[in-house]
DNA sequence: AATGAATGAGTTTTCATTCAT
DNA sequence: GATGAATGAAAACTCATTCAT
C-alpha cells in the first residue's frame, strides 16, 4: 500500500528546494538536477510531480504567494481598528516565515521574473491591487481619499523597497526595523496631514 | 579602410541590444543569438567584443551604473545648497535616460542578479554606500545624525520601491511622480522633525 | 480467494489495450503508462504479467498471427474444393474480428516493425511461406505450377495491398469490397489462362 | 566567407542519414544522436537546420514524395498513348531510386505513420487521389467508368502490396518482377473487358 | 574585422523498469 | 497479486563558444 500523503510531502518538499536553490544559485542559474538533489529525489521524480520546470516555478510562486496571503490575513483577524489593521497588514508582510533569505530571494526573483511571463503577471497583480485597496480603505480612516491612494501607494512601495535592499544586504533580516521603517513612513503620514487639517 | 571609433559604436549597440532583450524576453531567457539579432550583427562578433556573454552582461551593468552615476552627477552640479542636492540625487534616480521601461527592467534584473555575482554585488554596493552617505550628509542639515541616517536609508528603500513598482507595472512611467513620491517623503520627514524640535 | 483464469483475462486486456493504444497513437509513441491505463491497470502490473515492453509487444504480435490463423483455418475446415479452400483462405484474410481499423493498424505497424526486429520476422516469414504454399497448391487446380506460384504471389500483394490501403484510409472498414478486390484477381487470372488453354 | 550551397547540402545529406538509419534500426528506434553520427556532424547541427526530430521526420517523408513525383512525372512525359501512360505510371513507382532497400523501408515507415500523423497523411492523401484519377483517367481508353475505377484502385493495391513484400523480404530487390506483376494485372483486367465485351 | 556554420557540453524531459508496501 | 512512487538511463533540445573562411 503507498503511503498516502506522500505526494503533499513531496510537493511541499521540492517547492523548498527551489527556494533554497534561487536562493544560492540564482533564478537564471538553476536546474532541475540541483533541485531535485537538495530534495534528496531523482530528476525524474520532480517531473513526475510537477510536469516540466516552468510548472515547478510556478507552483513554487504561488505557494510564496499564499504564504504571504496566510500572514497578512492571520494578521488582520486579529487586528479592531483601521490604524491596527494597517499595522497588521506591514507586520504580515514580514511575517516571519515570509522574511528569511531564501525566502526574501525568491520572492524577488519571481517578483522581477513575473515581468515577462504573463501567468506569474496576473498573480501578483490581484496580490498587488488587494494590497493597495486594502491600505486605502483603512488610511481613509485618517485622510481624505486622495491622500489615502497616494500614501497607499507610497506604503507599498517602501515595503518593496526594504524588502528589496534586504534581499541584496548580508546583513541578518531585521524585521523590527524592516516593520519600523514603513510604520514610520506611515505614521509621519498621517501626522502631516492631521497637522495640516489642524492648521487650516 | 575600418572606420574609426567603430569599436566604440558597436560595443554601445551591443550593450544597447542586450538591454532591450533583458526587457523584452527576461534575464534568465536571453541567449547570445537573440542579442546579436537584435543589433544586427553575426553571433560570432558578440564574443570578439566581449569576450564572453558574462562579460557582456557584466559590461552592460557597468553601463547602467555609470549612466546613473552620470546623471547624479550632473544634478549635483546644478545644486548649492544641501537641499537642492537632495533633489538632485533623487531626480538623478530617475533622469529621463534611466527612467525608461527597458532600462529599469534591465537594472531591476541585474540588481537581483548580483545577490548571487560576486562582481555585479561589489559594484552594487559601493555605489549604494556612496548614495547613503551622501545623502545622510545632505540630511544632518536638518536633521541629527542618527535620524538622518535612518531617513537616508528610507529615501534608498523608497527609490528602490518606486523603481521595482514602476518595473512591474505596465503604466508608462512618470518620471513627475516618482520623484513626488520620494520628495513627499524626505519632506514629511524632514519637517516631522522641525515640528518635534519646535515643541521640544 | 484468487480468481482461477484472472491472469488469462488481464493477459487479453492487455494485449487489446495494447491494439488500441498502437491504433490511437501509433506504434512509435506508445508508453506502457498508456496501456496500462486503458486497460485499467497499474503500469506495475504489465511488467508483472509480460515482464518487459518487449515481450508484450511480442505477445500482441503472435496473437494477431494467431487469431488470424484460426480464421482461416476455419474457413479451410468448411471448404471441399480447390477453389472454395482459396476462397476461404481470401475471406479469412478479411475475417470480421480481423478486419477492424485497431486490429489493421496494429497489424500493419508489426509487419512494418517486423523488418527490424528477428523475432518478429521469423512468425511472420512461417505464416506468409504458408499462406504462398497453401495458394499455391490449390491453383494448381486451375493453372500450371509456374504460374500459380505467381498468381499465389500476386493473391498475397493484393491482400496486403487492400490492408494497407485499409489502414490508411478514414472510411469505414468494408470487408465485401475488399474480398472481392482479391478474388476478382483470382477469377481473372484463372479464366486468363484457361482462354489462352482453350485456344492454343 | 561561408561555404555558400552548404545548407542544401546538409540537408540532403541529412535527410539521407535519416533514410538510412529508418532502413537499419526502424522508425521507432532511431535517434538523433545516430543521424548525426551517420551524416558525421554533431547532432546539434540537426537541430539547427530543422529544429526538430519530427521535422526532419517530415521533411524526410516529404523529400520521398517529391522524388517518388519526379519519377513519375518524367515517365509520363515520354508516354504517348494511355497504355504507355499506365505503364508509365506503373514504372515510375518502381523507378530506379525509388526501389532501393533504404528508401523501401522508410517509404513504408512513413506510409504506416502517416495514419497517426495529421501533416503526413494530408501529403500522402494528396499523392494518392492524383494517382487515382490518373490510372482512371487513363483506364478510361480501355474500360468503362465504373470499371475503370475499380481496376485504378486494384493497380494500386497491387503496387502498394508489391512495395510492402518488398520491404519485409530480404530478397535483392527485382524492378521488373514488380513491374511485370502489376502490368499483369493490368493487362489481365483490360483483356478479360475486352473479352467479355466481344461476347456480348 | 566579420560571418555564421559547426560543435559539444549541459539541461530538460521521457519512460521502461524496479521495488517497498 | 497489485499498486504507484521512485529511479536512472537515454533521449531531445538549447546555446555559448569556436573557427574556417
Amino acid at each position: 500500500m503507498p503511503k498516502v500523503g506522500m505526494e503533499a510531502e513531496r510537493r511541499r518538499s521540492l517547492i523548498h528546494a527551489t527556494v533554497d536553490a534561487i536562493h544560492e544559485r540564482g533564478y537564471s542559474d538553476i536546474t532541475m538536477a540541483q533541485i531535485a538533489k537538495r530534495a534528496g529525489v531523482s530528476g525524474g521524480l520532480v517531473h513526475h510531480y510537477f510536469g516540466s520546470k516552468d510548472q515547478l516555478l510556478a507552483a513554487t510562486m504561488r505557494h510564496l504567494l499564499t504564504e504571504l496571503g496566510k500572514a497578512i490575513r492571520e494578521g488582520l483577524s486579529n487586528a479592531a481598528t483601521p490604524r491596527e489593521r494597517i499595522s497588521a497588514i506591514i507586520a504580515g508582510n514580514f511575517a516571519h516565515d515570509q522574511f528569511q533569505p531564501a525566502v526574501i530571494a525568491a520572492w524577488l526573483a519571481f517578483y522581477v521574473q513575473s515581468r515577462t511571463t504573463d501567468s506569474n503577471n496576473r498573480l501578483l497583480r490581484i496580490y498587488a491591487a488587494r494590497l493597495a485597496s486594502n491600505l486605502t480603505f483603512n488610511l481613509r480612516a485618517f485622510i481624505p481619499r486622495e491622500d489615502a491612494r497616494r500614501v497607499a501607494e507610497g506604503t507599498a512601495s517602501m515595503i518593496d523597497g526594504v524588502w528589496i535592499r534586504q534581499a541584496l544586504s548580508d546583513a541578518s533580516t531585521d524585521r523590527n526595523a524592516a516593520i519600523s521603517m514603513v510604520e514610520d513612513y506611515v505614521e509621519t503620514q498621517i501626522a502631516a496631514h492631521s497637522a495640516r487639517a489642524a492648521t487650516s
